[in-house]
DNA sequence: AGGCGAACTGACTGCTGGGTCGGATCGGAA
DNA sequence: TTCCGATCCGACCCAGCAGTCAGTTCGCCT
């Protein structure tokens, strides 16, 4: 009763220990009485909230990528022109990367019977984004001043480039704040046309 | 005695199975009985030759990544201008991602024992290949028509931007034989200054 | 107080798979 | 042909851990 934990929000908490686990041992390696223990409740109680480690795992992973996508949306919906919109994308991916860093990379992890069912869903969020970011540059192309590259192109170009450059901020050393500018800075005169 | 295996070939067959099952199945997925079998020999004979499935691991990654940095340099090294030289890196990393596209990823993979010891080598390996980029940038800087940005984030957003073109090409649908060259060129205009 | 169901628990079970080892097989030397 | 070391093999051993379940505690209602 010293923790945090009114009926329903047992489920949250494990959720939460579970992502902290996870994050630092990665699926295998973690054991469902190291989630249990640091939830501060038994092994037996995770099985009253979820049927199986994978069903957690999977629970954690898509809750991640949903509060990840509906962000994006939300960032990129906001007014401005294109430049502080690409700005607003790589701001976005760089907080959730400072949260999430080491879960990130287990988008990527290795395939799987967990990761299977993963891929669908997560392969999704991942055309959205291109998508948008499309969208955003045919509109920039529409209102002028961009020369015709191919849209498609240029949206994985600079969403790699952007992770290009924040992600190793984490595993090798800080990116500098400024980093995200010049990114973007770059990418902008790369497609600019005047 | 059907299958190739002289003496000490059999450590490349051993290696080269593998590759395979790991690649398909993932570390921990994999069984050393499954890569015995796949190697046509017997799983005590696996430990003939490596110590233990971490060693094995190990040993076929650390290849791979030998490989692929060599490979690296050896295209830098040939003679040609700054866009002639993108693009050899870009041709090179779009054929090792075709040839080892399921094993790449695994570079990222979870943590866990198994990746610590690999950490260092691979980083060792990403710090170069920055280093080598922004050598280029650097050179092509001197040569006169470049704007001034930092060689360190334009490098990073380079590879990583690549790696966005050509890497979903193996998971969500082929990236167009053009796409490289598009991307070089969005990114050469984007550092040009002329 | 007393009774009841819901929530919780961790000792226990069963299975999976890494690593071992005694014995089989091979191939070349004498 | 015989012998011997090197190589190969897979049945066996056992540690680790997901998932179960019989028993305990909790908290609410009467």
């Amino acid at each position: 009763m010293e923790a945090t934990g009114t009926q329903a929000g047992k489920e949250k908490q494990i959720l939460a220990a579970a992502r902290r686990i996870f994050a630092t041992t990665g699926y295998y390696q973690a054991r469902v009485e190291d989630i249990a223990r640091e939830a501060g409740i038994g092994k037996g109680t995770v099985y009253e909230y979820f049927t199986s480690k994978e069903e957690l795992y999977l629970q954690m992973l898509l809750e991640i990528a949903d509060s990840y996508a509906s962000g994006l949306a939300e960032v990129i919906g906001r007014p401005g022109d294109l430049r502080e919109k690409l700005l607003g994308i790589g701001r976005h991916l760089r907080d959730f990367l400072q949260e999430h860093g080491q879960l990130a990379r287990m988008f990527l992890q290795d395939p799987g019977p967990v990761n299977r069912k993963l891929q669908d869903h997560l392969l999704q969020i991942r055309r959205e984004t291109v998508q948008q970011v499309e969208k955003l540059l045919a509109a920039g192309a529409a209102a002028g001043h961009m020369r015709p590259v191919d849209t498609g192109v240029a949206a994985r170009f600079f969403l790699g480039g952007l992770a290009g450059v924040l992600l190793p901020g984490l595993i090798e050393e800080l990116a500098p704040p400024e980093a995200l500018a010049m990114t973007v800075d770059i990418f902008l005169q790369g497609i600019d046309s005047s």
